[in-house]
RNA sequence: GCGCCCGUAGCUCAGUUGGAUAGAGCACCUGAUUCCUAAUCAGGGGGUCGUGAGUUCGAAUCUCGCCGGGCGCGCCA
């Protein structure tokens, strides 16, 4: 495949100053590093025409090799037939008579890394404050319109913590593409069709006959026992009397499950409010079902050839006592990558769960979702290939699903882990959760961790106000900025403290390499989304928030050894009002990844 | 038995998609407060990146085999 790429697709767009505007810093760079490459090639100096889709300019991972580093040298030597280092160094020469380069070195293997003038990082502060949160927006996405879907519950009762990580995931990761240029849906599945929900029908017959005045005694096994359950029965008796208390199940059950699901996805919905959610799109599997859509679908697998009826093998190392052979109705999931094919039916001729999910991603890519990312819980694990394959196929491979599996999160309190289970009628709501340990806290915290890694939630430490919680510190950091503005405003006029005002101060002053560095972290806030957002993981916002607040809490204690570094300086208004546009720029940038997280920016900590 | 995910400091976890001497927090040790919030900061000790091979200029990262943990495995959703 990549064979047969013609070096004419290597070509980049030339750059304009309109484009250079929309461009992160090392984005512009690489494009500089590009055409010099371009030039060397005309001149003779190196082959034309090379690749260098490959290259990347980024910053070094120590801090002693300078601000920008791209291993163009190493990446082209291959196909140049060249020496690294010597490409290396006609490059460097290069690029080091650039203006805004200060410094070029060769190191290493061939690395080349420059150094760039301090005005080209302190323009980067005029824009953080002409953009305000939408710093950091970018066109990554090109708008490709994505579907995310995540929770997707069944509404069978309240959500609990288990749904928290997955919920709080998605919403951030809808953000964040959002943010990087794509085209956002959110979308929450409703599992209204199965026989779960007739289960629900029957427990809430139970409590409207509890409610009428009938004991009830133990719910039995299969149904809902939860106290939730109570008010539906309540409102079951207060709408229809006694009618159905002693009618056949067949008159009621239909009423009921519509019924008790209305109520069950209210409370859902109140529960995602309460996290700071609301999904664009609530799907229901039934109206799937009643439009024909799951028709739809097995007709168009069928036309494509991929439906057959047959027998299955019996799993291996799994006892299962009445396992007998059947013939089945099966989707040919192994043609897509899949371990064996799955069934579409059950015996008794209806649709199993996997068809109607078929169906409902099929209404995802016809809406026009050419990119679905669904987030689940790890015990969905063994779903993830029958459904990418399943869209595959549906799609005739126009669509691409990405599944994002989100561990168990372990609840801690008192030192002490918490175990959940619905038998021992002791799991926690999500709730619950949030009256303990509050909103942004539960969504900042679920989202410290790699979505695929297992967490600790320790409900004791995340309400601690010490550095060991990274929330507190990244607000604290964000309330230490409001505080040197609010001080500030003492000594100036309003307008004078306008994010426009402050864009437009003269920043020469700032040249310490503690300011120079807090600059430095905050130019690669655009880089961070668009690799966020790539890699779909927006756990990276929170340590990237975590180390610029790092990076603001160290040149705020500096200040407390050389006054030079204090923010304020009573006697010097130009000075002051330099330093008043870097903390006003760290506020927005926290802001703007808070933001992110759906997380609000602290005033201040008391 | 098979498939997927994970294995990094004593603990909880990062690691910019293959880059330079593997990082952060907690815990432990040392220091900083007449000062914009010390709820913070500066410094120190601590590692066979589970393990063995392979791929290449270069591997925690990619491939394969083991070891250990989690999840799943025909008509549950």
């Amino acid at each position: 495949m990549r064979d047969d790429v013609s070096p004419a697709q290597f070509a980049f767009p030339p750059i304009t100053p309109a484009l250079e505007a929309r461009m992160n810093i090392h984005q512009s760079f690489l494009a500089n590093i590009r055409a010099t490459i371009a030039e060397l090639g005309t001149d003779g100096i190196l082959p034309a025409d090379l690749d260098t889709s490959k290259i990347s300019a980024e910053p070094p991972r120590e801090a002693g090799h300078g601000d920008i580093s791209t291993n163009a040298a190493m990446v082209l030597a291959k196909s140049a037939k060249m020496q690294p280092r010597d490409i290396a160094e006609h490059l460097a020469a290069r690029l080091g008579a650039l203006d805004t380069v200060t410094e070029v070195k060769v190191a290493g293997p061939g690395f080349i890394n420059l150094t760039l003038a301090a005005h080209k990082w302190r323009g980067i502060l005029a824009d953080i404050l002409n953009t305000g949160t939408a710093y950091g927006d970018s066109d990554f996405g090109g708008g490709a319109k994505v579907n995310v879907e995540y929770v997707s519950a069944n509404p069978t009762g309240p959500l609990h913590v288990a749904h928290a990580r997955g919920a709080v995931i998605g919403d951030a990761l809808a953000k964040l593409m959002a943010k990087a240029g794509f085209d956002v849906t959110t979308e929450y599945y409703i599992n209204d069709a199965g026989a779960q929900v007739e289960a629900l029908a029957r427990s809430a017959h139970l409590r409207y006959r509890e409610a009428l005045g009938e004991d009830i005694g133990e719910i039995p096994e299969g149904l809902y026992p939860g106290d939730y359950m109570i008010p539906v029965g309540a409102a079951l008796a207060a709408e229809y009397g006694d009618a159905f208390k002693e009618a056949d199940e067949a008159s009621w059950l239909t009423l009921f499950r519509d019924f008790a699901i209305e109520r069950m996805m209210d409370t859902v919905k109140a529960d995602l409010s309460a996290l700071g959610i609301e999904q664009d799109v609530f799907t229901s599997e039934r109206d799937l079902v009643d439009a024909g859509a799951v028709e739809d679908m097995f007709s168009s697998l069928d036309q494509k050839g991929l439906i057959y009826t047959g027998v299955l093998e019996p799993p291996k190392g799994k006892k299962l006592e009445d396992w007998e052979p059947r013939p089945q109705t099966l989707f040919k999931a192994s043609e897509f990558g899949d371990d064996v094919d799955r069934p579409l039916k059950k015996s008794d001729g209806s649709w199993t769960y996997f068809a109607n999910d078929i169906a409902n991603h099929y209404d995802k890519f016809k809406r026009g979702f050419p990119i679905m990312v669904d987030i689940f819980g790890a015990d969905h694990g063994g779903y993830v290939k029958r459904m990418k394959a399943a869209v595959t196929a549906i799609s005739g491979g126009a669509a691409d699903l990405d599944v994002k599996l989100c561990q168990m999160v372990h609840l801690k309190k008192d030192g002490k882990p918490l175990r959940m289970s619905k038998r021992a009628g002791n799991f926690v709501t999500l709730r619950e959760l949030i009256d303990e340990a509050g909103r942004d806290v539960v969504r900042f915290i679920m989202l410290t961790r790699k979505q695929d890694s297992q967490m600790e939630f320790d409900l004791d430490k995340v309400l601690e106000q010490t550095r060991d919680n990274p929330v507190f510190y990244v607000q604290y950091a964000h309330a230490r900025c409001r505080s040197v503005l609010r001080n500030a405003a003492e000594l100036f006029d309003d307008d004078e403290l306008t994010l426009a005002a402050l864009a437009g101060a003269d920043m020469t002053s700032l040249d310490d390499p503690a300011e120079m560095e807090l600059i430095k972290q905050m130019a690669s806030w655009p880089r961070l989304i668009d690799s966020a957002a790539e890699a779909r993981e927006p756990h990276r916002v929170a340590y990237y928030l975590h180390d610029l607040a790092e990076c603001f809490h160290g040149l705020w204690n500096k200040g407390k050894d050389d006054a030079r570094l204090r923010f304020i300086h009573e006697d010097d208004k130009v000075r002051t009002l330099a330093r008043l546009a870097l903390v006003q720029s760290v506020a927005t940038v926290i802001s703007s990844g808070l933001k992110v997280f759906g997380v609000t920016p602290v005033e201040e900590l008391r």
